[in-house]
DNA sequence: ACTAATAATCATATCATCATGATCTTATCT
DNA sequence: AGATAAGATCATGATGATATGATTATTAGT
């Protein structure tokens, strides 16, 4: 459905949004963190600092923050910059020219579903991830 | 969404269901046909034979044809075959237990299109997508 | 200016999927 | 029985996504 790499971006971002107001997160606790390799992690973000949707600070005490409110931020924005085709765009039978003019024959069922993903990764935000802080970092809501 | 090898079990099988009434047809035939190497396409025809969605014939005069009629053929059995863990199955943050049970945070709102793409796999079949021909001979397109 | 922390980048390795080529097995036809 | 056409299978190669390791560029603090 969507890549490897675009899981981890998510996963990633929604830990950068998580620690937040502990100031940027280093790509070296970040990959700590979320287990997995330090240098194709800082691809990822970058990728994700090129489309705007991380903003990168660099120096002692750098790392990465979210430069967009989690709650305005879909996931959907997230997957485009790491997949740029994005989930369920290509026509079922591989037609490359398969459209509304010229449906293939699976054409108009496959919209229902896709648009049932573009809905999902359009509405569904960072902010809709982020875990309710557990019983330690108690914030009063809930 | 679904690996390239199951796009094209799914192509060969509209194709074999399209040329039933002529009697079986060839990897070979079907290789020239669909622009694929033969030798793969035998295979992936073959895991097709196992799961029960073909009939293969040994011999001159040989090939593969449809083992269940088009229409009762959803195209979730052939997409089972190859890929065995189905479209859409998988969290999309990654985490292996996450279920009902032990949701993650995108599982309920995910579900709502995991739904969708398992009604689509299930309710469609080759038979919806075969390309009704006006006769056997359909070369007036250019 | 120097040092250290950190992002950014480059070069290479690994791995799964996809594809190819060669060979073996089975069945039909004469 | 022999020849031939076809599926089944094995071994190998190509490709792209994923991952790793090393290096360079940038900034903060002293």
């Amino acid at each position: 459905m969507i890549s490897r790499t675009a899981r981890n971006a998510l996963r990633a971002v929604v830990h950068i949004a998580e620690g937040e107001s502990s100031g940027p997160v280093s790509a070296r606790t970040l990959a700590r963190e979320l287990d997995l390799p330090q240098n194709y992690l800082s691809k990822t973000l970058y990728r994700l600092v090129q489309s705007g949707v991380l903003r990168a600070v660099r120096g002692p005490r750098g790392g990465y923050a979210v430069a967009v409110p989690a709650a305005e931020l879909p996931l959907g924005r997230i997957v485009d910059a790491i997949d740029p085709e994005g989930p369920g765009r290509r026509c079922l039978l591989g037609r490359p020219e398969c459209s509304e003019v010229n449906p293939c024959a699976s054409h108009r069922r496959w919209c229902t579903v896709r648009e049932a993903i573009d809905a999902f990764f359009a509405e569904t935000t960072v902010g809709d991830l982020l875990s309710a802080p557990p019983a330690t970092t108690h914030r009063g809501r809930r």
